[in-house]
RNA sequence: GGAGAGAUGGUCGAGUUGGUUUAAGGCACCGGUCUUGAAAACCGGCGUAGGCGUAAGCCUACCGUGAGUUCGAAUCUCACUCUCUCCGCCA
């Protein structure tokens, strides 16, 4: 959400910075409405006030045995009016919230206007693997190797699922708990929230209500503000662990980590390239999460992008960090980096992580305020998430950038510990 | 699923025959006096949001949420949400 005084004030230049988002939009509607609203709000209050000094009067009349009649039914026509005015009001602000629930954020200055073409690519590590022989894609080397059975978990879950069996599920819950202690010895606060959530969720994240067709929603109401649905990312549930509250300046910045499952329809998305696991309607992510004072929040998102880097790192993966161009940010951040690692297969990078700076604008959604010390106002703290990681793309680039010429796999270093492997072998011949 | 109890400002808690309660009071917290320092004591401050105003300030709304009755609602009526206790069912 943003902040209707700024627009107020300086619409010009909150719409100029929106058409780096290729988004041209008209505020004079808007302006109209608020003008409107302020204007109701005088004369209502003006009433409002006038009715409670009457009232407490009328007491006092009573007992002096005057008759009263007369002014008691010129109070009742006051609240009448009183009454239409806040219909007005009530219609007024809902238009007023509604455009602005619709406008994304503002990019940040650094970040260049346009869609992915103009995203850049800010720093590179390692290489691309060369092969001396004939390589394997990921869902013949995961299918060979015994890690994923792509029939049975269609069979159970439909079309876009996967099962993890055996030393799969093994890698895959490695790389949790690897992400898991990492972030421990930072510091951040482990957290495992609920997968079902409210609409008001989906609302405060920015997800809502343009996008409530990408989630499974969960047949609880019909009512769609009651509606609940399974989260597409724990980012959803984390920036509304706070909602509606209060912090202390000196609690912040708040640093939190959640696993959970990941649930998107992703529909219409298929592309014959991307089999296996590289899109599916559910995969496993760390999510990383900050509330910071607003003057920290750029040191924080290089804290997040640099955690998300050295988990990466620390897999030998060969990957690349880009600073995504204003319209390839979703419509919550306003400075977004990612991370994609190398899949061999594809001839492409993929990502595995997304961090990016909100600014104020999901604390404004969700209500997300804190106090410095000896001031009077409250104000909205910047919010931050990325991820640290999503494994669905990892496991196929540690696969086909680890594979050898015997069809094995060696398994990363830092992941050893809980596989009890150093190299995993073919365990289905073809 | 059934029965009952409850929801008031950071916290505890008064207020429920509707109108001098303009949400009392305690605690916590912050500032000050006193003290070598601390504690105690005393004094003062201490919710959120919106509107008007250059400003001091004035006004309005909010007692779980939403509607209703009334000149007037924390207080009365209805619906809903959540929490707690007990019972039943269940992976």
């Amino acid at each position: 959400m943003l902040d209707i005084q700024k627009i107020r004030n300086n619409p010009e230049e909150v719409k100029n910075a929106l058409k780096k988002r290729l988004y041209d939009v008209d505020f004079t509607e808007l302006l109209s409405w608020d003008k409107e609203r302020r204007s109701i709000i005088a004369e209502s209050e003006e009433l409002k006030a006038k009715r409670n000094k009457i009232s407490a009067e009328i007491p006092a009349l009573k007992k002096q045995g005057k008759d009263i009649s007369e002014l008691l039914a010129d109070m009742k026509n006051v609240s009448d009016t009183i009454k239409k005015m806040d219909d007005q009001l009530r219609e007024i602000e809902g238009k007023i919230n509604d455009f602005l629930a619709g406008l994304p954020n503002i990019p940040a200055d650094d970040v260049v206007a346009g869609g992915k073409e103009n995203n850049q690519v800010i720093r590179v590590y390692g290489e691309k693997p060369e092969f001396s022989f004939e390589t394997k894609n990921h869902v013949d080397l995961v299918t060979d190797l015994g890690l994923v059975d792509y029939e049975r978990g269609a069979k159970i879950g439909g079309s876009g699922f996967w099962v993890y069996t055996n030393d799969g599920a093994l890698l895959e819950w490695a790389l949790l708990n690897y992400f898991i202690e990492e972030h421990i010895k930072d510091g951040y606060e482990f957290l495992l929230p609920p997968h079902i959530l409210t609409y008001g969720c989906g609302f405060a994240a920015g997800q809502f209500p343009k996008f409530t067709d990408d989630v499974f929603k969960v047949e609880t109401s019909e009512v769609n503000d009651k509606m609940q649905f399974l989260l597409p990312t724990a980012e959803t549930a984390l920036i509304n662990y706070h909602r509606d509250e209060i912090l202390k300046e000196e609690d912040l910045p708040k640093k939190y980590f959640a696993y959970t499952p990941c649930y998107r329809k992703e529909a219409g998305s298929y592309r014959a390239e991307e089999r296996g696991m590289i899109r599916g309607h559910q995969f496993n992510k760390v999510e990383m999460f900050q509330f910071t004072l607003p003057e920290h929040s750029e040191e924080a998102l290089e804290e997040l992008i640099g955690k998300a880097e050295k988990l990466v790192q620390g897999l030998g993966l060969h990957h690349r960090v880009s600073k995504l161009a204003a319209q390839d940010c979703s419509a919550s951040m306003g400075k977004t980096y990612d991370i994609e690692v190398w899949i061999p297969s594809m001839n492409d990078y993929k990502e595995v992580s997304s961090c990016s700076n909100a600014y104020d604008y999901q604390a404004r959604r969700g209500n997300i305020r804190f106090k410095r010390k000896n001031a009077k106002k409250t104000e909205f703290v910047h919010t931050l998430n990325g991820s640290g990681l999503a494994t669905s793309r990892l496991l196929p680039a540690i696969v086909e950038q680890n594979q050898q010429e015997d069809g094995s796999v060696i398994v990363p270093e830092v992941l050893r510990k809980w596989i009890g492997k150093d190299v995993l072998k073919p365990v289905n011949s073809k």
